[in-house]
DNA sequence: TGGGATACCATGGGATTTTATGGGCGTCAA
DNA sequence: TTGACGCCCATAAAATCCCATGGTATCCCA
């Protein structure tokens, strides 16, 4: 199965052009993606990054459900917010105007794996939130060991 | 299977005319619809569009309730309140006068991607429904992550 | 094991093609 | 004849393709 590992820093140029990571692209064709999906993460000030899969899966799910309810809406955001953005012969995508704002992207880019999808970051923004990520990590290791003493610490 | 996503704006001219955002066109070709559907919203002040095969769904769906109960009657008029769009060479098509005064457009349009259909929005009634709608979406992570159990995301 | 050759990748800058949009002209019907 | 509508053309902006370059990792062979 396709797997985004890893990250990546780079370049956004003045056209809004990213080179998509090598290994990224690979996970992509792997699960025959011809391009990929962004969206605005709900939590996060950065996008949300997946194959076609993800994208077809939820436009059905939506599709079960009762055509006019609010739930459908909702979801529905999604779909509105996501674009579709196809892979260039040189490996870059373009990203729109709207999507780096969001993102805060300003020259650079960081391209997070996170398994079944990936994000991309600002840098700074990133730093932050991992730094952030590796404390509650850190504190909640303490608890670990509360819980079970003779395991190997830190 | 043909996916109608993110969100466009053009302009409405004088004529009446719009350009279908490129990806929609290429959307629609691809299950072969020769032309577009539009149907005023009932919940929305917006217009909804969709191919030949979604409208043929719909067909089916409304035919398949009682014939003489009062929800068939209602979506009936979905059906009677109809008009089919073709895309001329530019790849814009002529947004007749009534649809044109239900949605309030007033020299813009927005296209409005939602996987399997799309609606067509005057820009200041859209934003204020898209703030809405992305606010309960938030709220409602929990209905998400049911959408694709396992899959993940957040 | 070292050094050179090679392949791949990220990136920059044009050139080319697609889009969106405005306007004009002819046809058909009221 | 007047307006509605279909078709064609022109144009500016934007997206896409194509090629060149430098750097880095990989491979191969001595």
């Amino acid at each position: 199965m396709a797997v985004f590992l890893s990250t990546f820093e780079n370049k956004v140029d003045g056209k809004g052009r990213v080179s998509v990571p090598a290994s990224f692209r690979a996970a992509l064709e792997q699960e025959k993606s011809t391009g990929l999906i962004l969206y605005p993460s709900f939590k996060h000030p950065c996008l949300e990054g997946c194959g076609d899969e993800r994208i077809e899966q939820i436009a059905d799910s939506i599709d079960a459900l009762d055509a006019f309810s609010e739930e459908a809406e909702n979801l529905q955001t999604i779909l509105s917010d996501s674009v579709r953005l196809t892979v260039d012969g040189d490996g870059r995508v373009m990203l729109p105007k709207d999507l780096i704002g969001f993102a805060g992207l300003n020259g650079t880019a960081m391209f997070v794996g996170l398994g079944k999808g990936f994000q991309l970051w600002a840098p700074d923004a990133f730093k932050a939130h991992r730094e952030a990520a590796r404390e509650r990590a850190r504190k909640s290791g303490a608890t670990l060991r509360i819980v079970k003493p003779g395991g190997g610490g830190e």
